[in-house]
DNA sequence: ATCCAGGATGTAT
DNA sequence: ATACATCATGGA
């Protein structure tokens, strides 16, 4: 075992990692006293959280200004990746525009950071999400490693990582129905096999942004708030706004200008409001509209 | 009981 | 191209 701590001052713009892990952008990520936000409130302490990446299992907490972490190697590129550790937030932040809501949404949740995750656990979990609360999001997440992903033994436990496209592909509907997937079963196991048979893998994805997330509604499952969402929280592109029923109600009640009646013009016109790192002021938005008191 | 949740798909117009 | 019904499941 391998252990280390990340000294979270010299990150700019900080972390917050109860906020990263929890407002519903990564689902890839247990918190191991199996409580959550709605039990513990927000800045519910200390935890430990855990995932398992590559076939290793990462274990991190953040502790009194530090980001601690135990692993089976060296977690900090992992950590560095999937908590996007280099982005500046300072700098971030900075380049939002003026605006009340965006300006409360940031200081209401200093540190949290925009999550880099394995594409196919990214792809399934928003596939999952479609008319589906943040809480059950999760459940079906764990349940599919639990039922389908590599046991990984460590410190006496055993943990299961997320499983590839070929352990889905193939899997009875009912299987996946029995987790408590409903409709969107057939669509994981559909978009499972396109990726098992070599169609549409990360590397056949233009760079920008706009095509990748017009590749990515090939999958089945995927319209255009998902793909946004795999564009923001696992392919890096931090302009992307997932125009989910929460933003949607933002920009109803804030910005009615930018309410163009389709998704694409009216992401792009948010986009326009928000700035370059639009992504980012939209998972803030997100998570403080869905906390607040 | 009725409504809703990080929507997408198939079909009819 | 756009409007509409339909799709499971569990919690409030």
């Amino acid at each position: 075992m391998e252990r280390g701590a990340i000294d979270v001052g010299e990150l700019p713009g900080g972390l917050d990692l109860q906020s990263t892990l929890e407002s519903g952008q990564t689902y890839g990520w247990r918190r191991e006293d199996g409580r959550t936000y709605a039990a513990t409130g927000l800045h519910g302490g200390s935890a430990w959280y855990r995932t398992v990446v590559d076939g290793e299992v990462v274990r991190a907490r953040q502790l009194d200004g530090a980001l601690e972490w135990e692993a089976t190697t060296d977690a900090v590129p992992y950590l560095t990746d999937l908590l996007r550790l280099d982005d500046d937030l300072d700098a971030i932040v900075e380049a939002t525009p003026e605006d009340p809501l965006l300006e409360t949404a940031y200081e209401a949740y200093p540190g949290m950071r925009i999550v880099g995750d394995p594409f196919f656990a990214c792809l399934v979990s928003f596939i999952c999400s479609a008319q589906m609360r943040v809480e059950r999001i999760f459940e079906m997440q764990r349940a599919l490693a639990e039922a389908y992903g590599d046991a990984v033994e460590f410190r006496g436990e055993t943990h299961h990582a997320f499983p590839r496209p070929e352990q889905l592909a193939g899997v009875p509907e009912s299987e996946l129905r029995d987790l408590g997937l409903g409709y969107r079963a057939p669509y994981v196991e559909a978009s499972a096999r396109l990726l098992a048979e070599g169609e549409l893998t990360p590397g056949d994805l233009p760079e920008e942004y706009e095509p990748t997330r017009e590749a990515l509604t090939g999958y089945v499952g995927v319209g255009q708030k998902v793909a946004d969402c795999v564009c923001l929280f696992s392919l890096g592109h931090l302009e992307a706004v997932p125009l989910d029923t929460w933003i949607r109600t933002a920009i109803a009640e804030h910005y009615p200008d930018c309410d163009r009646g389709r998704y694409d013009e009216t992401s792009a016109a948010i986009r326009e409001r928000f700035g370059p790192y639009a992504g980012y002021a939209q998972t803030y938005v997100f998570h403080y509209l869905r906390h607040r008191e």
